[in-house]
DNA sequence: AATTACGACAACCGCCTCTCA
DNA sequence: TTGAGAGGCGGTTGTCGTAAT
């Protein structure tokens, strides 16, 4: 028996996406957002890619409001506190990180934040003595690391009033606050007039950037034109031509950092 | 200067769940 | 009710840049 493979992986580009790839894909989930699937897209757009590829690119590199590099304190201290919570289910610690997809925290964990729960999780080599038992007493960084995991029943214990529970929802709501007081320019990707709540892609779970979902029913996500913005049809020659270009693959290759707005869309 | 080790992150893989005919 | 197709998700791998040796 067996599962038949979603594309034929000897037929389509694997890897790296090009600029000119993102562009299109972007360009083209901008425009004909609820025009089909996500497997039928690749065949229409032109981009010869498997659709979950192409789901995938979108949704963890693509997407507006997206914020990508570091994580802050705040964050590491939420996926740690959530992590200790509810395991490794990266899309629901993701949701209460806005801008943040399940890709990135789990990348995060594994790099950083592994280590950082193992040494907390590790006994002690030498059992502590009173004087140094107290917090943060032999390491300045102790005070970054987060409380010692908890287990199921430990948890149990606390679900009323639990301090772990306030210590998450606290967490939360300060991060939430500090990336309020954020302006939302500087980022490459981060939109500034879609609000994080807003975002497009944002599935009725409300789950947040996690659960997001490119989905024939949302007739939510993205209009199909933002402010004064022009939207491309990339499938219109005439359109390339009036940009001084024979195709809009020129196009694209020539100016690709013009090209992707601030909400992905085509801009100029 | 060359090589190795490591960190960061993009992308892929395969299984599971959900939806719909 | 059921089976196929599509989406969702967690685990894993690949690649590239940089620090260390």
């Amino acid at each position: 028996m067996g599962r038949s493979p979603c594309c034929d992986r000897r037929s389509v580009k694997r890897g790296a996406w090009s600029r000119e790839e993102d562009a299109i894909l972007t360009g083209f989930v901008q425009r004909f957002a609820n025009a089909g699937n996500w497997m039928t897209l690749p065949h229409k757009a032109g981009l010869n890619r498997c659709g979950k590829s192409c789901r995938l690119r979108w949704l963890n590199y693509l997407r507006p409001a997206l914020r990508h590099g570091q994580f802050t304190d705040e964050e590491d201290s939420l996926i740690l506190s959530l992590y200790a919570d509810i395991g490794s289910k990266w899309s629901v610690i993701a949701a209460k990180l806005p801008g943040r997809t399940d890709n990135d925290v789990k990348n995060h964990w594994n790099t950083k934040l592994k280590k950082r729960h193992l040494l907390a999780m590790a006994p002690s080599p030498t059992p502590p003595t009173p004087a140094t038992d107290s917090p943060s007493a032999s390491d300045a960084d102790e005070s970054s690391l987060p409380p010692p995991p908890l287990d199921e029943e430990a948890l149990a214990t606390v679900d009323d009033g639990g301090e772990l529970k306030h210590r998450s929802e606290e967490l939360y709501a300060e991060l939430m606050g500090l990336i309020q007081q954020q302006p939302m320019t500087g980022d490459v990707r981060s939109s500034s007039s879609s609000s994080l709540s807003s975002t497009p892609t944002a599935g009725a779970s409300s789950a947040g950037v996690s659960s997001a979902a490119w989905s024939a029913d949302d007739e939510e996500f993205l209009p199909e034109s933002s402010g004064s913005s022009m939207v491309v049809d990339l499938h219109d020659p005439c359109a390339a031509h009036a940009f001084g270009a024979t195709s809009f693959q020129d196009l694209l290759a020539s100016s690709y950092d013009e090209i992707i707005g601030t909400e992905g869309l085509l801009y100029y």
